[in-house]
DNA sequence: TTTACTGTACCGGCTGGACGGTTTAGTGGT
DNA sequence: ACCACTAAACCGTCCAGCCGGTACAGTAAA
């Protein structure tokens, strides 16, 4: 499919040289097709971002469905560290591509919303899956501006002690 | 003193309109002066949005050292908390304009390794320290993008539960 | 105490270039 | 014949940075 390899070489690009590098013919130029071509796909600039937008929402949602825990916030913790660790974060670059517009934004503060609200008040101890919920926000941003900060052992610690809050 | 208007003016320009408002000519109408009024000031656009992070860093700086707590993450959570509190949450905003230029991020990339590494293993407890400021992080965040999620009591509750985590 | 000069703080019009988007003409697989 | 593009020219808009001014405060010699 042309259009996932469209997104991602726009997210490529966000993520190697910042949003203002985010141009029509970069992106068709990264991908290995024409202006035209991707103009095909997406109709303008911002059907394009909005398409990277949703996909990062759907793929994440899909991740934390595909967790085998008892509670939502298990299965956003679990998620949150799949994807950390596998080291495709691009959530930091998609967010970036589209904070030109409000507008672009607003699904995503709306999935934001949902991951920080949905079924927090039928937990064990709400104020513990609120404060694993947070790092884990806090881990996306902390991991996609400095890579290195945590290597594989302080992950698995990190992760553990995070459990061991919802199960106390 | 004119330049702290323009910096003003610029953060409030990125939080109401996004990061593609940011022009020099918005900014200086926001600040009530002229483009050349602003460029006297700030060379180019670059050294505006150079301004606003190191702003940035230095206020946040600042306000930690000015807590009066025995650990540097407790003074961190209690510095955040204010901020967070206080409403002006200009750090989302402030990041999405540097976003554009990689090398304008790096002093936030700097700061942020900073924030998340200093002093943490001469804490009682490090990865309760690291999950409190990881935590920290996400507030930021997820208040960015919806202000109304939390109230007052909320907050509370959140802060004393994080100073616990530090405390056990 | 007038004059001449210097530096600071600012104004606002202009322009060159980049970028989004359109169009047109054409290509190759099915 | 249609779909999924390619290639390239083109247009209008927008914007950063430049530049030639202006106003004013100090200062210091004559």
């Amino acid at each position: 499919m042309r259009r996932e390899g469209l997104l991602d070489a726009a997210e490529e690009l966000l993520s190697d040289q910042g949003s203002s590098a985010l141009t029509l013919a970069a992106v068709a130029e990264r991908a290995g097709c024409s202006k035209g071509g991707l103009l095909y796909h997406f109709s303008s600039k911002e059907a394009l971002i909005k398409g990277m937008v949703e996909r990062l929402i759907e793929e994440f949602d899909e991740l934390v469905a595909a967790q085998g825990h008892d509670t939502y916030t298990k299965n956003y913790l679990a998620a949150t560290f799949a994807a950390v660790r596998s080291g495709r974060i691009r959530r930091w670059a998609v967010v970036t591509g589209a904070s030109g517009n409000p507008y672009l934004l607003a699904p995503l503060r709306e999935a934001m919303a949902r991951w920080h609200r949905e079924g927090l008040d039928g937990e064990p101890d709400p104020a513990a899956a609120q404060i694993v919920r947070l790092a884990c926000e806090g881990l996306w941003d902390v991991v996609s501006h400095d890579p290195g900060l945590y290597d594989d052992s302080r992950y698995a610690e990190l992760e553990r002690r995070l459990l061991d809050l919802l199960s106390e």
